[in-house]
This record gives C-alpha cells, structure tokens and sequence, in this order.
DNA sequence: AGCACGCCGACT
DNA sequence: GTCGGCGTGCTC
C-alpha cells in the first residue's frame, strides 16, 4: 500500500505517514481524516512518498479523502513549508495560522458564492391577502417583491417564514457560482503621474510575469497609492490578481473605496473581523479567482489565488506586519518569498523603509523606487525641537509650545498632540515615602486609569481598584507620576476653555466604530486639540492639523534596543506627513529635553532618507541586523533558576556545535517578570544564515529531550523586531 | 494540543 | 475506601 506523509495540526515539530488504501487517490495539498492517537484529526497530504527512518509496520490508514482536488496550491504549500522551517516553527501551527478554520474542521468548499431567494410564479401571482394570517411571511414576501434576496440578507428571525414560503413553493432559490472575475477591458486612466510615480509604474509593469523585488521608497503625500494603482490596472485587463497587504490598522473603508472605486473589479478585504463563514467565502472568492484584488492584514498572505499578478506590501517598515506570538513570521519578508514561488513582481512601499528593505535595496536585491515630490507639490511640514530645558514647562508643554498651539488655534486649524502612554499616569507614587503601586505579577508599575478609578497593568492585563493609601507607610498622599494621554486631556481642557479636546487612545475607542466617528468628527470639526497614542500616526490624515506636538521623544534616545532611533525616525515621519495641508504648510514640535542629541538633529536636517542611510552604516559598523541575522531564544517559568539555567545549557552546547555565531545571553528580558513568570533570553547574532538556521535546529533537536524543557515555556524568533 | 496513565491528598 | 489533583509520556 502506498505511504503519504500528513501535516496535522498538532504542535508537534514531525509529520506524520499514514498508508492509503488501495483506491483512494490523493494529491499534495489535499485534506485527508486521519487517525491520531484516541481522535481523529484533519490534515493535508503534504507529501506522496514515506519519511526516511520510519518503520512502516505500525502505520495506520487515511480514513478519508476529503478533496478531489489540492486545497493548496503547490506555491502555497512550498510557502508553509520554507515558513515552518525559516521560523523553526511547528509545521501544524503554521497551517492552523494559514487555513481558514472551517476549512480546517473539514467543512467542503461551497460551490456557490451566494443564494438568491426570489418569487416564484406562484409567489408572483398571490395577493397580499392571501397570506393575511401569517404576517411574518407576508412581510417577507413583500420585502422579495421589492426584489431578491441574498443568503446573506436574511435575517435570522426571518428564518421560519422563509422556510415556510419555500414550503408553499412560493420562493424559489438560485445559485451563483463562484468563477473567474471578467477583466476589464482597458485600464482606467488614473490621475496624471509627476516623472518619478510614471518612472515607478513602468519599471514595475514591465517586471510582470517574472519575480521581482521592489522598494517604493517616497516620502509622505507623494502618491505611493496612485502608482499602485497604475501599476495594477494592466494586470486586471489579463484577468489577475493581486494582493495588497496593510498594517492593521491601514484597512480602513477608505482604502478600500480608493481601490474599488477606481476598477470595476470585485475588491474583498481579509482582516480579524471576519466571521469564519466570511473568511471561507473570502478564501474562495481569492483561491477560484472571481476576486481581482484583495485587500488584508498580515494573514491574507496565505491565501489561495488562482492567478496572482502581483504582490503590493504597503507601509512595509509597520510592525503589525510581523506576527508577536506563536507562529512569529513577518508577512513582508515571506511575501518576497512568495512572489518568488509565484514568479509575480511585488512592492515593498513605505515612506519610511525599514532598514532591512533598504538594506536590500542598496544591495542590488531589491530595486529602489524613489519619489522625491509630494504629488500635490505641497510642502513638508517643518520640523522644530522644543528645548524643555530651557524654558518653563507646564505640564509638560513647553511655554513656546503652547504659544504655537494658541496662534494654530487661533487660525482657525487643529493641533495633534502625540503621548504613547494611555491612562491618567504612568505610575501611582507615594508623596512621602515614595513607594510605587506596581503589579503583583510583573516587574512593573500598574498604570493608574482614573476614569475607570482602577489601576491596570499594561503588561500582563490585571487590574485593581486604587489604593486609598501608600502601601508602605499609610499615607493617603498618593499623586500621578508622569503623564498619560487621559491626564493631558485634563489638563488642556482648562488651558483652552472654547476648544473641544478629543482623545484618540486604546480606551477611548474600545467601542466597535467610535474610532471612525471619532475620525469623522476630526475631519468635518473645527479648531479641536487632539490627544492621541500611536494610533494617530497610522494610516489616518487629519487635513485640518497644521500643528503637531510630539511631547516626549526622549524615551527612543536612550532605548536598549537598537531599532529604537529607526522607530522614532519612522514616527516622526510619519506624524509630519499626517499634518498640513495646501496652502498652509504643516509644523511639528519635538519636545526633548537632549535637543542636541545627534539622532534628532540627523532626523531634522536631512530627513528620514539620509537619517536611514546614516543608521544603516551604524548597524554596519556594529555588526547589527541586517548586517547580521538574529534570532532571539526566549524562557519564562516561575521559578527564576530554570530558564536561565536551560539558557545556559543552549549556550554550551551552541559553542561546541557553531563556534562562529555569538550568543548574547543568558540576559534577564527588559521586563524580568510578566505575568507571575521570570524571563530570560538569548540572542544569536551570525554573519551566516545558513550557519544560524542550521545551529537553531541542532538546539531545538537536542532541547527537545531535556527533561528541562518540559519544566518552562520556551519561544524562538527569528529576525525579531521586538527585543522585549 | 489532547488524551491517557499513574500515583498521592481530602471527602462520602 | 473513592474522586481528583496535575506530572509524564505518546501520538504515524
């Protein structure tokens, strides 16, 4: 009998072979139910041929093909697999993250993309009096002779009726199946393109058909989107498709409309707050090719297409697009990886490039796509550093940036002011004795929410209403110790009597769609002073914000973890390019107390471009990513002794086996204890990736029979953007 | 991850 | 005397 090897959704870094009885036809990329131990469990026939090594007499039988044809795509499965090896990550988590759920439970494909209800002859020819004793289904049956219904439609209450009328064989039902999406048939012009976006769009259509890399690197307001479009339309003529991926919070409707207004082509989006049904539908408008282009977040990547074009990442240097738990990959690097499995083009876009992607770039694996002009010819917003040093500052507002903040309200425009700390304050301090309420189970303060009248840890998530006392020495003298976006509120309000202040944090917009009201009302408002954490600096414009307040940028100077200046750089970037507008060109303030300081004075004179330039050949010189590769091994247990201790065992292993990656470690994690759980890390730096991946392995094989391993949580993350 | 087995503490 | 705690081991 023959022998397949399975992939299943089991945390278990093997697959496993199961014989296939004689008659059952399997392909690659098929779901097959499999026994597995006491249960059943669904996986994918990931190969046709038996895993060296392993005797075959104990094998068990597929129990069930489920698919005729291959749910995956052999581009798609050589993804998975590059992906569970390049993250050194269990190859079932990686599909549990990249198959849709239903599909995992082993739904079927459905063969239609939606059911129409409508009347039937008979329903056509009835009166409203006939059904005069049920009003549930004369209501219904009104509502179809408006017009027919979609599956989707119906609401649920609606239900019974609408079994009934089926019943009476008043309602008849009928069928769209999904199929190709018809291309169109010239390409829509777009708007007129300035010498670089037109430069841009040729060089990246005519990469069409072949796998190549590019990095759209243009400033703020200098039309990335218009040359995505432009680059796009010829391949909708030829019935592809594209993907388009954004950080989470760039999907807005927006972004949307832009894309969908321009063609007439279906345009989906893929995002967290898809139901499963929604995902499923999604998953086969991309995998039957009836979308042309979809729009998601980082997991969209996974998707199915049926003649992927193109591959667009936009906002590329976004953190979002690296997952922060579990399967730790970054949706940027393996879409490289995919457009080269597809052979398709794809664009890296950012006004701000991460220095991994320039890094590329000069290096002649990506070719560089510059924009040098803001599109609408409009000026970037000027930069200026607010000494806080040298003059008065109340609460935290420098006294110059308050006269600034008064003459733009003045004007008649709304001012930004940036603070990426939510909550009242930081801390809750004890004016005697000095003692801090910290969090029982991290090695950090609880951040003192004053509205909700709680104290909550923003590590770990607990929570608990504020002392009325010091917890030292009794004292009922407890203050604020520094300055969250809650308090700063409170504190502009009284500064500014007759001008709204509105809060645009975590807490503020926890309500589903009070962050788009929010941003409506911004946009339609008047003169306003808005206070909000990072969120502000993403994705969204505010065209009546001509002044931006960063408040304290020194907390990036002085960071541990070297992408901190690369972060800040970003941020300020990306703020400015937020602000101003025509006419009036924007301003942002820099409060900092080390004006001097050479990274701001790098960012303020020659702008993010040459600042990343400059950061590059420091990471050069110091021989940091990307310069080396890096993966970053993280312990935590409750007891202090047994990462460190399992740490330490890696490490002397590791010097045998690959004396030329050097190991950082075992080092306490920035935040020694999170959740009740010490943690440790230890970081690998090697000039060879190869050299590095390989060691990873050897570590993973040899841990995995420590009797240690089993006592802690361990994770690996390989090339991590987050240090902590 | 599940799901089993197995060996020690507080209950009817 | 049992029910149930979670340590340990296994899954083709």
């Amino acid at each position: 009998m023959p022998v397949i090897r399975v992939a299943l959704p089991v945390p278990l870094r093997q697959s496993f072979d199961y014989l296939l009885a004689a008659g059952m036809q399997v392909q690659v990329g098929c779901r097959v139910r499999v026994p597995f131990g006491k249960r059943e469990l669904i996986g994918i026939a990931w190969q046709l041929e038996p895993s060296d090594g392993f005797s075959s007499d104990a094998l068990k039988e597929v129990l069930e093909v489920l698919d005729p044809s291959p749910v995956l795509s052999a581009a798609l499965c050589q993804l998975l697999s590059f992906a569970a090896d390049y993250y050194h990550h269990p190859l079932g988590e990686v599909l549990v993250a990249a198959i849709p759920a239903l599909l995992r439970e082993g739904k079927a494909l459905p063969a239609h993309q939606s059911i129409h209800y409508q009347l039937s002859d008979a329903g056509q020819a009835l009166s409203a009096g006939d059904l005069a004793r049920a009003p549930k289904q004369q209501a219904l049956w009104q509502q179809l002779q408006q017009q027919a219904l979609d599956e989707t439609a119906i609401q649920s209450e609606q239900r019974p009726a609408l079994k009934a009328l089926r019943q009476k064989g008043l309602v008849s039902q009928k069928e769209k199946p999904f199929a190709p999406y018809q291309p169109l048939l010239t390409p829509q012009s777009g708007l007129t393109l300035t010498t670089d976006q037109a430069l841009a769009v040729s060089a990246i259509v005519q990469a069409q058909g072949r796998f190549q890399p590019f990095l759209l690197e243009g400033i703020t307001g200098s039309g990335k989107t218009e040359v995505y479009l432009q680059s796009i339309a010829p391949l909708l003529t030829q019935g592809k498709q594209v993907l388009v991926l954004v950080p989470e919070i760039g999907l807005t409707p927006q972004t949307l409309a832009r894309f969908s207004r321009r063609f007439a082509v279906p345009v989906l989006s893929w995002h967290s707050g898809l139901t499963d049904t929604e995902r499923l539908a999604c998953w086969q408008h991309a995998a039957t090719g009836s979308a042309a282009i979809v729009i998601g977040t980082r997991s969209a990547l996974f998707l199915r297409f049926a003649k992927l074009g193109m591959i667009v990442v936009d906002e590329e240097h976004d953190p979002s697009l690296k997952q922060q738990d579990g399967f730790r990959y970054h949706a940027r690097d393996l879409a490289v990886k995919r457009a080269a499995l597809e052979q398709c083009p794809v664009v890296l876009g950012s006004a701000t490039p991460s220095l991994e992607s320039l890094h590329n770039a000069l290096q002649g694996r990506f070719q560089l796509l510059q924009l040098h002009n803001r599109a609408s010819g409009q000026q970037l917003p000027g930069l200026e550093l607010i000494d806080l040093q040298q003059q008065p500052v109340h609460f935290g507002l420098a006294e110059s940036t308050i006269q600034q903040i008064k003459q733009t309200l003045q004007q008649g425009f709304q001012v930004m002011l940036f603070l990426n700390r939510r909550g009242f304050a930081p801390a809750l301090s004890c004016d005697e004795c000095g003692w801090v309420a910290d969090c029982q189970r991290c090695d950090a303060s609880m951040t003192w929410h004053k509205q909700d009248r709680q104290l909550n840890c923003h590590h770990c998530g607990s929570s608990r209403p504020v002392p009325r006392q010091c917890g030292h020495c009794g004292s009922t003298r407890l203050v604020p110790l520094g300055q969250g976006t809650e308090q700063l509120e409170a504190q502009l309000q009284p500064m500014f009597p007759d001008v709204p202040v509105v809060r645009l944090d975590r807490d503020s917009t926890r309500r589903k769609g009070s962050l788009a009201e929010a941003l409506q009302h911004i946009t339609e408002g008047g003169p306003q002073l808005i206070v909000g954490t990072q969120m502000l600096a993403k994705g969204h414009h505010f065209p009546k914000v001509t002044l931006v307040v960063i408040v304290d940028v020194d907390g990036a100077l002085f960071s541990s973890d070297f992408r901190a200046p690369e972060q800040l750089a970003q941020l300020i970037t990306q703020v400015a390019g937020r602000a101003g507008r025509a006419q009036h060109a924007g301003k942002v303030l820099l409060q900092s107390r080390y004006p001097d300081h050479g990274i701001l004075q790098d960012i303020i004179h020659n702008g993010y471009p040459s600042f990343a330039r400059l950061a590059l050949s420091e990471r050069e010189q110091t021989q940091l990513p990307p310069y080396q590769f890096l993966a970053l091994l993280r312990a935590e247990a409750h007891q202090d002794e047994l990462p460190q201790q399992w740490l330490h065992q890696l490490v002397a292993l590791a010097k045998v086996q690959a004396p030329q990656v050097q190991l950082l470690g075992p080092i306490r994690a920035p935040l020694e204890r999170k959740a009740g759980k010490y943690r440790w890390q230890l970081h690998c730096y090697s000039a060879s990736r190869a050299g590095l991946h390989q060691l990873l392995d050897q570590l993973i094989d040899a841990s995995q029979s420590w009797s240690l391993t089993r006592k802690l949580r361990w994770q690996l993350d390989v090339d991590p953007i987050d240090l902590s």
